[in-house]
DNA sequence: AAGTCATGCAGGTATTTACCTGCATATTAA
DNA sequence: TTAATATGCAGGTAAATACCTGCATGACTT
């Protein structure tokens, strides 16, 4: 997996808007997911596009539309990785903090 | 919360980086971070500052240094609002994909 | 008080990013 | 086959980003 492709694309409002619209419908096409967006179609290709490198979207050619599925491997993978792993210590971190402002 | 400043800030390597130094050995201050990261401390003070607005560190100034915490809280509220959801159609997200591609 | 150490602030540059317009291609419908 | 529809591709621009250098400030040490 690669952080920096999952979580750049995760960083912009209108791809999670995408992730959104997609997780209300699965299989949207472009013309479909572009009417939610206000911007115009190549700009939501482009969007599309950085979702499919970062492989959280996955798309199929049917006739002339593209159609456009959630792929929730590499959230899963974000979350073992960068959030277990900090929920697992949450409370104990927090408890440092609290000791260093209390002055040691 | 702010999901673009999480995740923008947590879309850099080093910053990514950063997060992981102070898990280690959390408290670190400015220079003691610097030492492990092979860039200007200017630039580390830059990184440092959007994971403080990301609220994902917070800092604490003692005499001349300044020591930098984790903060767990926003990565939790992440995975409440973008993984947790994700997670539960895991399955099924991919049942729909697997549908579609064996033509309906 | 003088020197050293840790950090802050101002600004400058090259790259990346998020938009756009215009034109081309491929599929379905009339 | 002609028209309409859905998408692809080639650029172009303004803003944001990730670095940097140079100088200033504030805190311990002697």
């Amino acid at each position: 997996m690669d952080a920096d492709d999952i979580f750049k694309a995760l960083s912009d409002p209108t791809r999670r808007k995408l992730l959104d619209l997609l997780f209300e419908k699965n299989g949207q096409s472009l013309g479909e997911l572009c009417a939610n967006l206000d911007m115009a179609r190549q700009s939501a290709t482009q969007h599309l596009g950085i979702l499919e490198a970062a492989n959280l979207v996955t798309s199929v050619r049917r006739g002339r539309e593209k159609l456009h599925f959630i792929n929730p491997v590499p959230i899963h993978e974000v979350y073992e990785r960068w959030v277990r792993k900090f929920e697992v210590q949450r409370l104990s971190l927090l408890h440092d903090l609290k000791k260093e402002l209390e002055g040691e």
